[in-house]
DNA sequence: TATATATGCAACTTTTGAGTTGCGCAAATA
DNA sequence: TATTTGCGCAACTCAAAAGTTGCATATATA
């Protein structure tokens, strides 16, 4: 199945593991060890962040080191991209209201 | 119950509610028209997302409209802060290694 | 005042997803 | 070669979440 981005962020495992292996790539053990959780369980995230390429696999002999795909990452700055102007107008108009309320004060 | 915002953006439908009362705020009939859902299913994600502060609404007469929160959504911002340098790193590793191989062909 | 409209809440069903146990395969090691 | 280790896949359980129907409440309108 493929995976939506959006959904797989939206567990806190899985933005735990992102947030791990953005500074460091780590092998599926390794994940399960950091959490209260067993190596299966981890293997079902990985499959997750992977199917929506948020991870990248290198293998190395039996082992195989998950990578942060940083690029996949940049689809979620360009979704905001479209409240990002939103949210700094609603800011100005604020500002715009509060030195109204202060001129009505005076 | 306290939703959590990154659950509340992972569901399509509410990405789409997000996206249309950021341009203007909507009664729940309204949003229900423009899905193919009863206004039940609607009011449902309207709860998720007004419980997570992402919208506001504002009473006027028996109808109500919502609004959409932007200030919010600089929640994810934020998070995203964390991998934004790291994107811009490995994009610049990216760039020395394509211009190392193109010194190689010379 | 009687009726229609707009909404929220509760109970229920169905679907989805997180986590477990059990298994098989491939690589390392004795 | 036999055994251990690292991993993925499949079947299962259980909890959460999406969507439905039904009902209650408040406002507008005839």
């Amino acid at each position: 199945m493929k995976q939506d981005i959006f959904q797989a962020i939206s567990d806190p495992t899985r933005r735990a593991i992102l947030t791990l292996i953005a500074i460091q790539a780590l092998t599926p053990n390794a994940m399960a060890e950091k959490f209260d959780m067993t190596r299966q369980a981890v293997s079902k995230h990985i499959k997750v962040l992977y199917e929506c390429e948020l991870i990248k696999p290198e293998q190395s002999g039996r082992e195989i080191y998950y990578h942060f795909n940083a690029k996949k990452m940049q689809e979620f700055d360009h979704w905001l991209a479209q409240f990002r102007q939103n949210w700094k107008t609603q800011f100005n108009q604020l500002d715009h209201l509060l030195s109204t309320i202060k001129e009505q004060k005076k």
